[in-house]
DNA sequence: TTATAATAACATCATATTGATACTATTTAA
DNA sequence: TTAAATAGTATCAATATGATGTTATTATAA
């Protein structure tokens, strides 16, 4: 059950994206220096958001990518299923021809109801959620509050 | 978010235990046949449950494995936690130091919580449970209503 | 006591996935 | 027209996964 290093650093990337948003379009560089990932492998991963339409990017001097919509509607399952390739927990949960035993196996129905479960989940979260908590994480009520002392 | 073979083998194999809990052990040849694994990759697996004292192994003539403990008492979390090794998403849930941006990211809280949520799933589903539900997918009512006419 | 039917413990192998990089093309603004 | 950007391949290395092979070891029953 594990996310891979893709889903983290797709994550990571559109929630920088967030940060700024209505900001123009931010550069590989620029994104590979705050998060602390490789160009290059991050080049693949911005390919594949754009690909599916949740990124824009305009090439040439100045380019770079933006959301393409903003942040309050984009959320977790897309970003996870995109750079996953699919957000299932077994093939056989959307497929159930892949397996022989699909029509009578019981576990089938444990993993459909987990998918559901996580995608309930990852719908609820959207990237305006995030900027919200990562804003109380980095600058707290209480720190604000000591600091008019 | 992907649960492996090896975790969907070791459910199948277990749910196979609890149906013949009780009834003395029962060897991998009898499981590979009736769950369609072969032999010699269940007998990886089942080790990984044996060592971890989730199952019981007998050696010799008549040998094979049992459950270690009634159905009722063994859980999926259990299950997928022994087979994948570990249940967390990512591995800076359990392990913070892991990743330097552990304190200030806001992501990890989100697995955090995904992780959770998945564990009080999986630790609410056991095999007794599990055995149910297959009775009454493969012997349901409805077809029994249906034979006494 | 010996043959046989089982698991244990290795080691190995093939494949797929994942993470990462290199190279060349294309675009666009200054 | 040059420089700074993404796009599109292609490739590579590392790891994880799925699967098999070989040789012990154990225990039962004939």
């Amino acid at each position: 059950m594990r996310i891979s290093t893709r889903g983290r650093y797709a994550t990571r990337a559109l929630l920088h994206l967030a940060s700024k948003y209505g900001k123009g379009p931010v550069s590989l560089k620029v994104i590979s220096i705050d998060q602390e990932i490789s160009v290059k492998y991050l080049e693949n991963i911005m390919r594949l958001l754009v690909n599916v339409g949740l990124v824009r990017s305009t090439k040439g001097k100045n380019g770079g990518f933006v959301l393409a919509k903003s942040p309050e509607d984009i959320n977790l399952s897309e970003i996870v299923t995109v750079a996953e390739g699919s957000i299932d927990p077994v093939f056989c949960v959307s497929d159930p021809s892949a397996c022989s035993r699909s029509r009578t196996c019981a576990w089938r129905d444990v993993w459909s109801e987990l998918k559901l479960r996580n995608m309930e989940f990852m719908n609820s979260i959207t990237l305006a959620d995030m900027l919200e908590r990562q804003n109380m994480k980095v600058k707290p009520k209480s720190k604000k509050i000591l600091k008019s002392h």
